[in-house]
DNA sequence: ACTGATCCCTGCCAGC
DNA sequence: TGCTGGCAGGGATCAG
């Protein structure tokens, strides 16, 4: 599942791929991919209208914000999540599969296409930078790799909310891009349990937090992502992350510092996994 | 302020 | 073998 080191790596990949290709044909074979900026889905003649709005427009720049992926077309733009399975590949081989459900045409005839399994992702169309502001993307909190991202304000925010951790991190709107691989790794990482609320946090415990979400994005971006389950880059390549994960999905497994045996639960709604040991 | 359920969708796996 | 049911998962949304 693509969370914050899998879209950045994707992102790389792609914008020496698509920027400054003009669109001449956009081949959509799935009805409710595209929504309006509060996330309806767009009706057929919504749909239309903006197909022919992009065409013979260029991409002029990619950009990533959290786990989103933001197409700038001129003055349109377009802004993709791709949830669990959303891939992008310019394989000739995934042309016809039948899990893509987009094809972007370039004028230089190649092309880039839109595959997902699932069909959770969208496509999120933005006419103009005020419906930008409709859209969630813009209620993000901090990216965590960048400098508004503070041990001041983790701190600030984690001692004024009663809400678990595991669910703070998660929080998109709080932080940018954490999902749930990363947000048990970064638990692990600081010894914290994935219940305890925030307001009891020990500064200690913050700091480690803190640390904890910095270092292990970086490592995941450094390893081109984490291929749990089917997610390959927008080359179709895996990433290395799978294999530096230490608590995530390993249900029954005994941890590597304590060999205690590794505890699974839900927690704020997710699949949580960690050491009762370890993680105080 | 926060929690929990529901929805979207398909692949996969266990059980019969 | 082939069916069925349950589960996984991000995030929006809504009820409590």
């Amino acid at each position: 599942m693509p969370e914050l080191p899998e879209v950045e790596t994707i992102v790389r990949g792609l914008r020496d791929r698509v920027i400054d290709k003009k669109i001449i044909n956009t081949e959509l074979r799935y009805d409710k991919l595209f929504r309006d900026c509060s996330g309806k889905i767009l009706d057929q003649e919504s749909r239309d209208k903006f197909i022919k709005t992009i065409e013979n427009k260029r991409i002029t720049d990619l950009r990533r914000r959290g786990k989103y992926i933001l197409f700038q077309l001129e003055d349109i733009n377009i802004i993709v999540h791709l949830r669990m399975t959303g891939k992008f590949s310019s394989d000739e081989d995934v042309l016809n599969d039948k899990h893509t459900h987009l094809v972007f045409w370039f004028e230089d005839g190649t092309f880039l296409l839109y595959n997902d399994i699932r069909k959770f992702g969208t496509f999120q169309t933005a006419l103009c930078s005020e419906d930008i502001l409709k859209t969630s993307m813009s209620k993000l909190g901090p990216e965590p790799l960048g400098e508004d991202f503070t041990l001041e304000y983790l701190t600030a925010e984690l001692k004024n909310t009663k809400k678990n951790i595991k669910a703070f991190l998660l929080t998109q709107e709080k932080i940018a891009g954490i999902g749930n691989i990363y947000a048990d790794e970064v638990l692990f990482f600081a010894k914290v349990s994935p219940k305890r609320p925030g307001n009891q946090l020990s500064d200690k415990e913050i700091k480690s937090i803190h640390q904890g979400v910095i270092e292990k994005l970086r490592m995941g971006i450094e390893a081109g992502g984490a291929s749990i389950r089917n997610y390959v880059n927008e080359s179709g390549e895996k990433g290395n992350f799978q294999n530096l994960i230490k608590v995530y999905g390993k249900k029954g497994e005994k941890c590597q510092e304590c060999e205690t045996t590794f505890i699974t639960e839900t927690v704020a709604g997710r699949t949580s996994t960690w050491c009762p040991n370890c993680q105080k």
